[in-house]
DNA sequence: ACGCTCAAACGAAACGGCGCGTTTTCAAGC
DNA sequence: GCTTGAAAACGCGCCGTTTCGTTTGAGCGT
């Protein structure tokens, strides 16, 4: 029970953290998903953890630092390996665009990419984890060059962005229902690109 | 002066309407980018234009509107036409790029993406919005197509989709300033995926 | 052509409501 | 008895709306 370094939180001075902590990050979570991101206040998560917003803000400094937080505390989307890279990228996505949907996890993301529009703290935390994610990505990418699917001068930061760009439009355009053949399209024509050889 | 048919305009009961809509809008756009998203607020606007609340919500229903307007307003960004797609594609978002770092459009779209994420109304208008951009960037594709640049097979929209990601990826983390090489590097991908004749 | 009238739109102020982030109070428990 | 943390209360700002008195321009009668 008496986990701790959790970075996210106030660390100043966090003598002993209960597990209220984890009350209020469900109930932040609960409430993101019941009444959306315009819904999303600390008194409404205080309201239903029970809890007392002193309490909150105590152990997180912003609004973002608690949606970031209830953003982490999901569990990853797996990344396929395939031995091939389309279906590689095809199937992250695919799994990807299922995890938001089928979870509170797009609406949770989508509310953080929101607030760090406004938020320099958020944006901060958001740039922070887009840059781990992209490197996981980008792995995806760099086992493809280890068996020479594709040539090793590909940028695989660049392609990571490139397939990240298109998750984030569908999810902030409410677009994860896309068709499959839509996905698989836009996969194939980056894969191709990056495959066929440099002119 | 007397200029009428704005679409986006109450049309109730709008026997006319002095230009101090005008006046409104402009200090939308100032109030945005003096303070940012974080401090636009209706009240604010109204301070700045020196109007009335309620002359606002007379012919704006909501924030999102309003900042539609504002951004409607703006310039569009011309699409070069050089004859190769390649030229043309990084071209069009160095333009762009241009266009959001150095004019407050980039502020307003920023805020209008981050609002459509929880105002429905703001979502309707940017999906619209979009749509239109969609295809007018697809006619860059389409006469690529024309010349005989690419196959007639690709999906324009799509392609579109894909250079519209990268854009709003960008814009929405604060990367307008990328390296030109990055913008080439994912542009030429995408572009010789789609030039290489289908599997 | 002139001036009157009337309705529509105006700016300003105030309303109740809500969420913010903080401070203060108060009932526990080691 | 001293720390802890929930609960209540605070002042603030913005929301969206209502009310007030004023300005303005179009229509109409003289």
């Amino acid at each position: 029970m008496a986990e701790d370094a959790d970075p996210a939180r106030r660390s100043i001075g966090a003598r002993r953290n209960p597990d209220s902590a984890d009350a209020i990050l469900e109930a932040a979570e609960a409430v993101l998903v019941e009444a959306g991101y315009a819904g999303f206040s600390i008194e409404a998560v205080a309201r239903r953890a029970r809890a007392g917003k002193p309490t909150i803000y105590r152990w997180w400094p912003s609004k973002a630092a608690l949606l970031l937080e209830v953003y982490q505390r999901q569990k990853r989307v797996d990344v396929p390996d395939t031995g091939r890279l389309e279906e590689d990228l095809v199937g992250f996505l695919k799994n990807l665009f299922a995890h938001w949907r089928e979870t509170s996890s797009g609406s949770v993301f989508r509310s953080l990419i929101a607030e760090a529009q406004s938020d320099e703290a958020a944006a901060a935390a958001l740039a922070d984890y887009s840059l781990g994610r992209r490197s996981h990505t980008g792995q995806i990418i760099e086992r493809a060059k280890a068996r020479g699917e594709i040539p090793a001068s590909v940028d695989s930061a660049v392609v990571a962005d490139l397939i990240a760009s298109f998750a984030w439009r569908h999810l902030l355009t409410n677009r994860l229902d896309e068709d499959e053949a839509t996905i698989g399209k836009a996969v194939n024509y980056v894969m191709r690109g990056i495959a066929a050889p440099a002119p």
